[in-house]
DNA sequence: CGGTCATTTGAAGGACCTCAAGCTTAGTGG
DNA sequence: CCACTAAGCTTGAGGTCCTTCAAATGACCG
């Protein structure tokens, strides 16, 4: 949560990584990152990255690691709205609307871009296409987690099971943290229920049922997805966006 | 679902009309505006806004009357992911990402404001304060559903209503359809389940307690609250952000 | 006044929760 | 190398919240 260490370098990777992934920034844009970026941020897992009640001067992109934006009741039950990947945005509400009502913490081992966010404005002013880049990161996330909703408000135990993990794999997928129907699970059964909605015992038995049923298996850090189709049967998923930004 | 009476007048209340509420438009916006938009459109109540599969080359703001974004499985289990209120705006994941993964459908009879979707690029190119105001509306909407899904996943039923109420109360209340602790109600109880994510019955037995604790009453297509901070209460309800856009 | 739709109520079953204990694993220090 | 600890995982038993199915009641409308 410190090591402020401010770097010039390959800044270009992170501003809107996803855009820097599919069309290279032009020279304005470059040019505007390396004045906009304050530096590189690593924080350990379990580490706050924005916490709900705070004020950071902050806006973040990862570039790499996971993390989690999760929300909580004042008794504790947590609910974990979504997951973080490289090239995601934290810190747009709190930049946007001054406040942020969602804490995001560190999963593993995580690196960010560091941006002030009181420039934010003059990108709108200045950089249309950066602009316009933060505001299909903010329609994206707000499409996942629309279709989280659906699963937690219709889907039971074994189907939202079903569907968190085609789309964390997906996930991993294009942040390369995945590879031949295995990734990383980088998180305890306890982050699980939170997504998921359900209590950590009934997740255990989910996942037992869904093991014995030979459509995943989980060892050592790596889950596997055994039987795609038929997970994506018992979920009833629907594939998300390609995650490719338009052309203007 | 038509009636596209074009009109000219009063297009300033429209495009960002949350904007226009709290700050007046200036020329270029206003001239903008008038090139921007397409005209009116007034639908019947239980029509669909905006259907999951269509490309329609519309994006909409709500002028007057309720509507709500929802989602479906295959097999028909239906959430309400949100309900839309006038100066909100329908349509930018299509605009943005060029796919919508849910329907709008209107509530009441609805009048909407309706622009060209295409012509979303050249908001961010040339009229960076409305660009600015179309984000803040996305991450607005985003911390709404944010909220949801912590209500769906880990609230139970009584408190997931009693958070729907006020939520519903405080939303109308800045649309000018509440008064008094005094809202309208045009919605069945089949809507309020799948907004709260369980069935109709059960809805219906939660709402009839919640009737019997003094807590609302609900009669003719009104809801009226009888006891706010009992309702705050049971619901462990946090105040959302006010509304007002800040100042940049 | 019949028909349709929304609401209401009952009864029974099931999904998920709670509580509680035992287990496994990894890390720590003697 | 072996306690010892702590955190996470696993399993059982019982209870509750919510669902399902089914039918009755009420409200509105032509």
């Amino acid at each position: 949560m410190s090591d402020d260490r401010a770097s010039q370098t390959e800044c270009h990777r992170c501003p809107l990584r996803k855009q820097s992934i599919f069309r290279p920034l032009d020279e304005n844009e470059l040019n505007f990152v390396s004045r906009f970026k304050t530096g590189e941020l690593t924080v350990d897992p379990g580490s706050t990255i924005l916490l709900e009640e705070n004020k950071t001067p902050h806006l973040y992109t990862i570039l790499d690691g996971w993390a989690f934006r999760h929300k909580s009741l004042v008794d504790g039950r947590r609910q974990i709205l979504n997951f973080a990947f490289p090239g995601d945005l934290l810190g747009l509400q709190l930049a946007i609307l001054s406040e942020m009502q969602h804490t995001v913490t560190a999963l593993t081992r995580t690196t960010l871009c560091v941006f002030q966010r009181d420039k934010v404005w003059s990108i709108f002013k200045e950089y249309p296409t950066l602009a316009y880049s933060m505001t299909w990161m903010a329609a994206r996330e707000e499409q996942m987690v629309d279709g989280h909703l659906l699963s937690i408000g219709r889907r039971n135990a074994f189907e939202r099971l079903a569907y968190l993990i085609i789309h964390l794999y997906e996930r991993a997928k294009v942040a390369g943290y995945a590879g031949n129907q295995t990734f990383d699970a980088p998180f305890t059964q306890e982050h699980l229920s939170d997504a998921l909605g359900i209590t950590p015992v009934h997740t255990n038995r989910t996942l037992k049922k869904m093991q014995m049923r030979k459509l995943i298996s989980w060892r050592s850090e790596r889950i596997q997805i055994l039987d795609r189709s038929g997970l994506e049967a018992v979920a009833a998923y629907e594939p998300e966006g390609d995650g490719q930004r338009p052309l203007i």
